[in-house]
DNA sequence: GACATTCGCTGACTTTAGTCAGAGATATTG
DNA sequence: CAATATCTCTGACTAAAGTCAGCGAATGTC
């Protein structure tokens, strides 16, 4: 692999990307909006296409494709006087609405299904198995740095809905994972339990990474005093791993501790937990005696900052 | 290198296109629409972009862009009130005109071209310089193969214009590489002349390859009796090139010489065209002795058919 | 030179997309 | 229970996109 690693020519990187906007607009994005038409306005497929086969909140229909109210009102009113579409309301709560797809509607959708499968054919058919294989590549390789990038790293309260979220995900995980399993109620540390037990949240940064505003990942700092501080709850979600998400929290985890003029990093972590321990030692930690009590604690790690800084 | 070339589950490589589809229109798509826009209709906007630094005839617009007559008349006068553009008739025919970009037009344009790089930066500025190089190699990789794909070999009259154009650069080319130049008129073997001097054109199978309706390439299978055929002409414009689109002329020129039942397919070559003679080799083709007094052959090869189908 | 054809333009039209204000039903809060 | 907030829907609107028929000028054809 070659060693320099930044490109020898911004403005050749950046006519590349042009070539591939207009290229894959063009091909795809024309072909993908004729296909998905089927005598039909756009914006009532997409629809089709976005409510899917368990319905979806109204609420969630206008996030996603960005419509205003009384127009998503209107395209469903539409779809509705075609048989394609019922719009009831929620059980909890009346004054929302789903939209759930009628049998003839599902039908609808299934055809979209194999249009869009005919269009992948119709990219794959003029090819060779070689070139059909880096093709796939390829596109995966271009979705999952886009995604990658598109994963934005944010400070949340701890008792967040959003940090709850991921704390239960990393616990089951840890559960899982763990041979003695997991209960999460048998050891606190100081800072970033669900119960959150007393600790001022001052004293907890607590960073969740988002992707299209859905959580994937989080990671917390413990100021445990004027110049230590804590690791914890560094965990990925399993669809977003992969893309070094766990060194970008631990990155921005460090850069938040210098801020704070703390000196020392530490963290604990279980002997089942391989790929962090790596992590952790390729990030420079090395391992220190034990210096606390967590029962799930088999290795104990410490970092300096401020000779990085 | 695997040697399955062939995708162990074709459904998973519909699936990856999919979302890349998804992805890559909602991402850069839905960007490309709102930076391109500059408080100006859509369409307007692709005009000033698609009309170039110099000028556009409207036929070419209608059809690049896919507008009606009328509507696009209509997109010019609203650029051309706001001074944006100028359209004029042709030099040659009068009913035929011509749109160009004015002073403030150029510098509209201008202003798209730097908006468009803002786009690229902007999906690589949350980048590691290594995802960085891996995002624009696999862009190219995507580019590549889809235009590869969506090259069509279709065959042609030899005197037809497309036919002319290729020939006319393919000499040229040879003009360029041959050690002691290159005159079309001092050989002309029978058939695929310019000139086409009384050789039937039923005799010769002209093949143009073409990308998004523009000729990118050219080969020729001249039929000599019952049993032997000629292949002549294989050149691919330089643009095209590394795309393996020789070979396919190649083979495509084979498969017309076994409907046809020839038996042996010969062919001759300069030894300054080493590219061509390593792909005959490995097509099977085996040098032959001198079976024709083209005075700029130094090569001649022979490949019989029927034992490979 | 008459005739058909090509090319772009204009007028009249429809559809699609999108916005905004307010009405009406339902839920939440004090 | 009243006040307030939330959610969806309707009506009234605008802008953009796209379609179609026919006109008139320029060109090619017989």
């Amino acid at each position: 692999m070659s060693t320099f690693v930044c490109s020898p020519d911004p403005a050749a990187d950046f006519a590349q990307i042009r070539r591939f906007n207009r290229l894959v607009s063009q091909r795809i994005g024309a072909l993908d909006q004729s296909y998905l038409k089927r005598g039909r306005p756009l914006g009532e497929a997409r629809l089709i296409f976005e409510i899917g086969s368990d319905g979806a909140d109204l609420r969630e229909l206008r996030d996603r494709l960005g419509l205003d109210s009384g127009y998503l009102s209107r395209l469903l009113r539409s779809l509705e006087r075609a048989d394609l579409v019922t719009v009831g309301s929620a059980e909890d709560d009346a004054r929302q609405r789903r939209a759930m797809l009628t049998e003839t509607g599902l039908a609808e959708r299934a055809v979209y299904d194999r249009l869009s499968d005919d269009l992948a054919g119709s990219l794959l058919a003029p090819l060779s198995p070689r070139d059909r294989q880096r093709l796939i590549a390829a596109m995966a390789e271009v979705e999952r740095i886009l995604v990658t990038g598109a994963i934005e790293l944010r400070p949340v309260a701890p008792d967040s809905a959003d940090a709850r979220w991921c704390l239960e995900h990393y616990f089951a995980d840890l559960a899982e994972r763990f041979e003695e399993g997991f209960d999460p109620g048998k050891h606190h540390g100081r800072g970033v339990d669900t119960s959150m037990r007393g600790i001022p949240a001052s004293e907890t940064l607590f960073l969740v990474a988002y992707c299209d505003g859905n959580p994937v990942g989080c990671g917390a700092l413990v100021v445990e005093d004027a110049t230590i501080g804590e690791i914890k709850r560094v965990w990925v979600a399993p669809n977003a791993r992969g893309r070094g998400l766990a060194r970008r929290l631990l990155h921005r985890l460090e850069d938040l501790a210098r801020e704070r003029g703390l000196g020392l990093l530490r963290l604990d972590t279980n002997r089942a937990l391989a790929e962090a321990q790596a992590l952790y030692r390729s990030e420079g930690y090395a391992e220190i005696p034990r210096y606390n009590d967590n029962p799930y604690a088999d290795h104990w790690f410490g970092k300096r900052l401020g000779d990085t800084v």
